[in-house]
RNA sequence: GUGGAAAUAGCUCAGUCGGUUAGAGCGCCAGAUUGUGGUCCUGGAGGUCGUGGGUUCGAUCCCCAUUUUCCACC
C-alpha cells in the first residue's frame, strides 16, 4: 500500500507499506550486494544508520552462496539477520556490467560468471525463482540495461524485449507466490522503465508497464556515462507517465546532488554505491561538500568528519584518526567511513521528507545544493 | 686487525660497454568512482648517482684516496 502523507509541487513524501515494515519515501536504500555492506557493516549496524531498505543482488548471490542454500535457511531475512524491507535487483543489469561474454536472446541471457568463468543462463523465470528463493521483500523484474550512448536501432527491439520479459516475470512471479513451499508468498514486483536518451521510447514504455498492476514503477538506464542535465530531462519527462499512486525508484543514482534533483521530479526511492564505495576510498559527505579524509591536510585535524553530523562516528571520532586508520589500512578506516556516508545519506532523506511535510522543499534544496557549491569553489580556490 | 662486497628517489633495487631531460616497484601528494569484482584506474612531486681528488672533449659509470654499512676470517 501507497500513501502520499504530502507534496510540495512535483516532490512528494509517502508511506510505502510492505509485508517487512513501512517505508518512508523519499527513501535512500543502502546497498548490501552479497548480504552486507561492504566495508564491514552487518545488520545491527544498519539499525544504527537509520536504514530503512537493504538491498541485495540476485546475481551475486545466485553465483555465491547461491540462492538455494539461502532459502535452505530461511530466506535473506533470517540469513543476514535484518528484519526490515529487502529489495533485490533482478541480475539484469549485473549481467550487462559484470558477466563475461554475454548472448542476448529472446529466452534470456547466456554469460560466464565473472568468479569463475562458468556458464550460467538467466532469462526472467530464473531471476525471479532466485529472488523468491531469496524472499526478499520486493522482487525486481529481469530487464536489459542498454549502455548509455546505445543508438535508437538497438534501443528499440531492446526495449520491446524487456517489456516481454516483464510479462514473463509477472506471470512466473504469480505462480512463485501461488506456491505452498514459497517462503515469502507476498512479494512485491516492480517493473522497469528502459529506453536510452530517447524520451519518446521512454515515455511509451513507461505508458506500457504502467498497464500492468504492479507495486512499484523503477527508471534503470540513467546514470551510466549521460550528463546530468540529460538525465533530468528524462526524469522530467518520464516520471509523469510512471503510476502516481506507487513509488518510484531511480536506480543508481546517485550524488546528493542527483537525488534533491530527482526528488524535486518525483521520485521516492533510490540506491546507489556511491557513499559505501567512496567510503572505502576515504571519500566522506558533508552538508559543506565531499571531503577526501586521506588528504594530508587532516593529518593533525581534531575534528569529527563533518561537525554537523550526529552519527557515532561523528560524536566519537576525529579525522586525525580516521585517515592513520586508512592509511594503515585498517578495516575499521573504511567502516568508519562507511557508516558515516550512510548515515548522512539516510539523514539527508530523512530531511527531504520533513522539507515536504513542512512544503519547504525549494528552500531547503537550495540551501543544500548551495552549501555544496560553495565548499567546490573554496576547495577550487585553495588549489 | 685481514680480506671481500656494497653505497643511485623516503624504502627496496635496476641501469648507464663513458655521451642530451638516470628508471621501476612500494611509499608520499592529489584525482577518479552512480541498479558494487574493497586488491582496479589516472595524474603529480621527489635524486649535486656517499665524499674528495684524478684520467677524459665529457665521469653516476674508469683509477686513487676516504667515509659508512654488510659479510667472511683471525
Amino acid at each position: 500500500m501507497y500513501e502520499i502523507l504530502s507534496t510540495d509541487g512535483v516532490a512528494k513524501t509517502a508511506k510505502f507499506t510492505t509485508p517487512h515494515g513501512e517505508i518512508l519515501t523519499p527513501c535512500f536504500m543502502n546497498v548490501a550486494t552479497a548480504g552486507a555492506i561492504k566495508g564491514g557493516l552487518s545488520a545491527i549496524d544498519l539499525k544504527n544508520i537509520k536504514t530503512q531498505v537493504s538491498l541485495s543482488n540476485t546475481y551475486h548471490l545466485h553465483l555465491r552462496p547461491t540462492d538455494t542454500l539461502i532459502r535452505q535457511l530461511g530466506g535473506l531475512h533470517k540469513f543476514m539477520a535484518w528484519d526490515g524491507p529487502i529489495l533485490t535487483d533482478s541480475g539484469g543489469f549485473q549481467v550487462f556490467s559484470l558477466a563475461h561474454r554475454r548472448k542476448i536472446k529472446e529466452e534470456g541471457v547466456y554469460f560466464s560468471s565473472h568468479i569463475d568463468g562458468k556458464k550460467i543462463f538467466m532469462g526472467p523465470e530464473e531471476s525471479m525463482q532466485i529472488q523468491s528463493n531469496l524472499a526478499s521483500t520486493i522482487a525486481m523484474a529481469f530487464d536489459e540495461c542498454p549502455p548509455a550512448l546505445a543508438e535508437r536501432e538497438y534501443i528499440m527491439p531492446s526495449v520491446d524485449r524487456t517489456t516481454r520479459w516483464l510479462e514473463r516475470s509477472i506471470k512466473e512471479m504469480n505462480r512463485l507466490n501461488s506456491l505452498q513451499e514459497t517462503i515469502n508468498k507476498k512479494q512485491l514486483l516492480f517493473a522497469i522503465n528502459q529506453g536510452g536518451l530517447f524520451v519518446d521510447i521512454r515515455s511509451s514504455h513507461a505508458n506500457t508497464i504502467s498497464n500492468f498492476d504492479l507495486d512499484g514503477y523503477a527508471i534503470g538506464g540513467l546514470a551510466v556515462g549521460e550528463t546530468h542535465d540529460q538525465m533530468y530531462y528524462i526524469l522530467d519527462n518520464v516520471v509523469e507517465h510512471l503510476p502516481k499512486n506507487k513509488p518510484t525508484y531511480l536506480m543508481g543514482v546517485g550524488t546528493p546532488e542527483n537525488i534533491l534533483e530527482a526528488v524535486e521530479r518525483g521520485v521516492d526511492l533510490f540506491d546507489c554505491v556511491l557513499p559505501a564505495r567512496n567510503g572505502r576510498h576515504g571519500h566522506v559527505y558533508t552538508n559543506e561538500g565531499k571531503r577526501n579524509i586521506y588528504n594530508a591536510q587532516y593529518e593533525k585535524d581534531e575534528l569529527p568528519i563533518d561537525v554537523e553530523c550526529q552519527c557515532e562516528v561523528c560524536r566519537n571520532f576525529s579525522r586525525a584518526y580516521i585517515r592513520h586508520l586508512l592509511k594503515a589500512k585498517e578495516i575499521l578506516g573504511m567502516r568508519l567511513c562507511v557508516m558515516h556516508n550512510l548515515y548522512y545519506y539516510n539523514n539527508l532523506m530523512s530531511e527531504i521528507r520533513q522539507a515536504i511535510l513542512t512544503r519547504q522543499f525549494k528552500e531547503y534544496k537550495k540551501m543544500r545544493l548551495d552549501g555544496y557549491r560553495l565548499a567546490q569553489n573554496k576547495n577550487t580556490l585553495n588549489r
